[in-house]
DNA sequence: ATTAGGCGATTTTTT
DNA sequence: ATCGCCTAAT
């Protein structure tokens, strides 16, 4: 147990206090990760066995990182140990219990997209407008609601106005559909075991006597249905083990409550707390200015974080003409510093408020071509291929999932429209039968024709026929001879265009996951892996051992570390979002969310601004942020405003001294393209496309402009491509490059 | 009755 | 880029 003498008195103290409710206040950078996982070794060490712990986290891949850590320090045992997020962990309790609560063990989950979906779908059935009644703006109330443990009829009774009660209305037909089709939502992840806890004591009990001993990570990021079922697991013996910082609750919006975390102390009056304030990771400079800002909140556990570190650079602020100029400046400072300090690509991040920022940052990267990953944004498996074949997959592995059999049902196209699907919904409502099962019984339904009646059945008989075969297959030989059958893939061989073929390699591309998926998990049943694939977040998904600089929002980076990291866009009205509009909880939210950003920072901590930014298809100039007053005293006052002309030829010359000479053996110029930087062209304007100028595009090759029309974000060109023929592209989007 | 093709919106953050 | 929604073509 010699391990512990790695921890400071505090986080010893914090280790080894492992019997009864323990609250960590553990600040930025202060070795929280390290408390709970020799936490966790210390308590198998002393011979708890490790499936009595669970240990609920806030993404994937902080599980897995600190499983790694805890197997190094006692051992294989460490295997049974349960960790996970919420979401993962109940997911699995669930696929046991289900029968419980009226569900089957292959219930289908449903992001968010889907989710959606079947909201659309029970507005249109119940005849409500989606027009006056968003679909969206439904689903956050739905969504809302369910995390406040509320049932349609409670939040019926409470609605405060007429769109609520309509709110309320769908929320009852969405969860009986949900149940109809055999699928849960996120929150229903979490609301489901409640249910099922409070329904059935004697199966509380029984994981009460499992997992004996309960630890929680960010636990300010918890909502009241993570709350209610942390307390109800926790309730027999008491050994719940919270870990969270009240200055980095970020999820609010999502209905994360910070009052858990306040309240804790009240809720187990006899509840010992730990409060971690040494930084481990960022200067005495980069501290100084996140505290110099959180503390302009009211709501707040007081603490003092200090640090040994060194004082470090004071921070530079990167004023910029507008976003282009604003990536262009994060770019070279990148170069600059990745030179002097001798410094990796993968010791740098780039953090935004907003997805959209990504897009200019990533056209000056790739300008350079310095190698760079995007953490979330759109994705690939938001690919319609993709999800096609995953929709084939869900009917396969749930056959009443109704949301995936409308989504495949004429796809490849079979001649099945909207008509004909409302009879077969009509029949499937009077039959009380699937959709599946009505469309193999496709003779019985009056008025569909020819064409429709053999597409149902071929539908149908397809599914039969794997339904057999599930069982004797592996998901990987299942999902080739499934993609097989299904036939896509002649059909967009057949088509013959770029994009055409992208699909193709997509859908191939999907077909090694799931082999690879199955290679590292034999065991892994058709339901894993979409479990798996509807539960992994996008920074479960990124490789921070990769040599490439990070983009990602600022909530993404909840949790990581960068020496050297920028936080850009700070503006009025984009961070703080929509500054005038906030109330004073978003605002504190706001600036708690920078004060993340910030303190993800070891080395060095760039803020950078825009006077002029494109958003949403206009271009605004925005005030710099607030929160830039706020920390004003530890920016460095040597980078004030500069000519921006000047400046970018400075720049331009300087890098091309430096590739000169760096070219030989610092192995940082190898990233950067051989043609030196052209500021003036890249910053000043866009390189302007004009009509007849020859350009590349990602999927369709090379092409000639022939017209160019609208502003902004909704500017398009309309381009001739040799091979695909011509096509309007929305620049926004499609990253052409002029060649 | 079905499908192709065009238009407009999408985005604040996410399990 | 993709989706829902609408209209025109088949």
């Amino acid at each position: 147990m010699n391990f512990l003498n790695d921890l400071n008195p505090v986080q010893r103290e914090a280790v080894k206090a492992v019997n009864g409710p323990v609250m960590v206040i553990a600040g930025a950078g202060s070795g929280k990760t390290r408390v709970l996982t020799y936490r966790i070794a210390y308590l198998v060490s002393i011979g708890v066995p490790a499936y009595q712990i669970l240990a609920l986290t806030f993404t994937n891949k902080a599980a897995s990182e600190m499983k790694g850590r805890i197997a190094s320090l006692v051992g294989e045992k460490s295997r049974s140990i349960w960790m996970g997020t919420f979401h993962a962990m109940f997911a699995r309790i669930l696929r046991t219990e289900a029968e419980k609560i009226g569900y089957e063990r292959s219930f289908t989950i449903y992001d968010s997209q889907d989710s959606l979906n079947a909201i659309r779908t029970v507005m249109n059935a119940a005849g409500i407008s989606s027009q006056q009644f968003p679909p969206q703006a439904i689903r956050s109330r739905i969504s809302n609601a369910k995390n406040n443990l509320f049932t349609p009829e409670q939040y019926s009774a409470s609605a405060q106005s007429f769109f609520e009660e309509k709110a309320a209305a769908v929320y009852d037909v969405y969860q009986k559909y949900l149940k109809q089709n055999n699928a849960m939502d996120f929150d229903d992840l979490l609301l489901k075991p409640i249910e099922l806890f409070r329904g059935h004591k004697k199966t509380l009990e029984q994981y009460q006597d499992r997992f004996r001993f309960i630890l929680i990570d960010e636990y300010q990021d918890t909502n009241r249905a993570q709350y209610v079922l942390v307390n109800l697991l926790a309730a027999k013996y008491r050994n719940i083990c919270v870990v969270g910082d009240d200055a980095q609750s970020i999820y609010a919006f999502r209905g994360a409550d910070i009052r858990n975390i306040l309240d804790f102390e009240k809720d187990y009056s006899d509840a010992k707390t730990f409060r971690l304030e040494q930084n481990y990771r960022s200067t005495k400079t980069i501290l100084g200015a996140a505290d110099l800002l959180i503390k302009n909140n009211v709501r707040q556990i007081p603490k003092t974080l200090w640090t040994d570190n060194q004082q470090g650079e004071q921070l530079t602020l990167l004023d910029c003409a507008d976003e282009k100029d604003e990536a262009a400046q994060i770019v070279s400072q990148i170069y600059r510093d990745c030179s002097e300090y001798k410094l990796d690509l993968k010791d740098f991040a780039v953090l935004y408020r907003t997805n959209a920022q990504s897009r200019a940052v990533e056209d000056a990267l790739r300008r350079q071509n310095v190698p760079y990953v995007i953490v979330g944004g759109t994705e690939f498996y938001d690919r319609k291929e993709i999800k096609d074949v995953l929709a084939y997959l869900r009917v396969l592995a749930n056959p009443k999932d109704a949301e995936s059999f409308l989504r495949i049902v004429n796809v490849p196209n079979r001649g099945i429209g909207d008509a004909s699907l409302e009879k077969l919904k009509a029949f499937a409502e009077q039959n009380q039968l699937t959709l599946l099962e009505v469309a193999g019984r496709a003779k019985e339904i009056t008025g569909l024709g020819e064409k429709q009646r053999s597409g149902l059945l071929s539908v149908s008989n397809l599914f039969a026929k794997f339904i057999g075969l599930k069982p004797t297959l592996s998901v990987t030989e299942l999902s080739r001879s499934l993609v097989d059958q299904i036939g896509v893939l002649p059909l967009y061989k057949a088509e013959g265009t770029a994009e055409a073929q992208s699909r193709f390699e997509n859908i191939q591309e999907l077909l090694s996951a799931i082999s690879e998926a199955v290679e590292s998990d034999p065991e892994i049943t058709l339901e894993g892996f979409l479990e798996n694939v509807a539960l992994v977040s996008d920074v479960d998904k990124w490789d921070g051992e990769r040599n490439t600089v990070t983009l990602m929002t600022l909530h993404s980076a909840k949790g990581l570390e960068f020496p050297i990291v920028f936080v850009s866009g700070l503006e009025e009205g984009l961070f703080p979002i929509y500054a005038d509009s906030i109330g004073d909880t978003e605002l504190e939210e706001e600036r708690r969310l920078l004060y993340v950003g910030m303190t993800r920072a070891m080395k060095k901590l760039y803020v950078s601004f825009a006077r002029s930014r494109f958003r949403n298809g206009d271009r605004t100039y925005p005030e710099p942020s607030r929160f830039l007053a706020e920390i004003g005293e530890k920016i460095s006052s040597k980078e004030a405003p500069v000519d921006a002309g000047l400046r970018f030829a400075d720049l331009g010359e300087q890098v091309k001294g430096r590739t000169g000479r760096a070219r030989k053996d610092d192995g940082v110029s190898k990233y950067f393209s051989d043609d030196s930087p052209d500021y003036e062209n890249q910053t000043d304007v866009a390189p302007e496309l004009a009509v007849g100028a020859k350009i590349e595009h990602e999927m369709f090759g090379e092409g000639t402009v022939l017209g160019l029309s609208g502003k902004g974000d909704s500017a398009k060109a309309v381009v001739l491509f040799p091979e695909v023929g011509r096509k309007m592209l929305l620049l926004k989007y499609a990253k052409l490059k002029v060649v």
